[in-house]
DNA sequence: CACGTTATTGACTATATGGTCCACTATCCG
DNA sequence: CGGATAGTGGACCATATAGTCAATAACGTG
């Protein structure tokens, strides 16, 4: 009933979600949204709310993005888990040296700690991401390709925090070939001796 | 001649700097600054320059404290290259979990890739990090606690990164044990066999 | 003391901002 | 077809913003 909706509603949180993600979330203005999603303000603030509410559920989105696609990684049908494992870490190697960096990091630079929506849904993406990592390194310990002696969550958490570093360190200039030699120390330990 | 300055320059950059600290470039507005500093617009405007300037000398300021931090624990008179690297680590996973976080991140998240000057200062910042930990490193290994087949560069960036990952992590809400953890376990490849 | 010089202050400006509102329009259903 | 319903777009608003400026105040010097 009523007259429908003229334009996708994910299409549209994928412009304002881009947006957000070039220049942040206080550098972007109303009028950037509308310029970049082709709506009026009206249509914006009845689809989605506040500027607030555009960017939570924008972000939103790009996390599940990013949760799918570290399980599309280490849940590939093909290779041993640990090297799912490597190809995971490359390709975010590669991925985070252009230039738009990560919306998750920029996101919880600007806003984490300040605004518990936002942190919600940061702090649940890094557990989600954690336990992936975790659970992959737990796989190659039983493949054998793993030390059995490391502690399974120690590493999957290290391996967190060294991507989250490397994002940030390629943000602030580091080349590529310094990142792939800083990945080549992460995944080290993990493939070492016995 | 003339009129004296009624403030001190540092004390004011200090506070300057303290206000983007806590809100980021552009949720700062000048009016945070002129209380942050209790000086009018046009002392501030005299001293430092635009609000852009005042950003740049307040991260210049912060990078440099912070580059003079790690020299401080890292040639700290007592204990081995390999202890002090582990108390500077240490004091940073302490100094991560303030709600504060840390400047030269948010600044790298907020404006890096899209402003020359801050990028310059962020570059020069990460660089000189790293050289500090590799020659930590390095001087580790002269002493024979760090295993001679490390390659020093690749454990110290991968130090720098996991200390930038850890930071990024707090701010997301990771909880100390796991943020104790991740230096755990990044350090354990250094102590580790022979 | 008087002058030149510099610092300080806050009123002022032009603009940009987030958000609201409403006249208008397109669709569905009886 | 016609009314009810929901979507659209842009004019509009109050406010906040970065930045300017002129009047005033405090110093050193001759």
């Amino acid at each position: 009933m009523g007259r429908p909706r003229t334009f996708s509603e994910t299409e549209a949180l994928d412009a304002i979600c881009a947006s957000f993600w070039d220049q942040g979330y206080c550098a972007t203005s109303l009028d950037d949204l509308t310029e970049a999603t082709g709506l009026g303000k009206g249509s914006l603030y009845a689809a989605f709310g506040s500027k607030h509410d555009m960017f939570v559920q924008g972000l939103r989105l790009y996390c599940e993005r990013m949760v799918a696609m570290a399980t599309s990684f280490l849940h590939a049908p093909s290779g041993s888990a640990l090297q799912r494992l490597e190809k995971y870490v490359q390709h975010l190697t590669r991925e985070m040296q252009s230039p738009r960096g990560c919306l998750l990091s920029k996101a919880a630079a600007e806003l984490g700690r300040q605004d518990d929506e936002v942190n919600a849904i940061i702090s649940k993406t890094f557990e989600e991401l954690g336990d992936q990592l975790v659970a992959a390194v737990r796989q190659a310990q039983r493949e054998g390709d793993v030390p059995a002696r490391l502690d399974a969550r120690r590493s999957g958490l290290m391996l967190l925090a060294v991507i989250r570093g490397m994002e940030a360190m390629a943000r602030g200039g580091t080349n590529g070939r310094s990142l792939g030699m800083i990945a080549q120390g992460a995944l080290a330990p993990l493939r070492a001796d016995t």
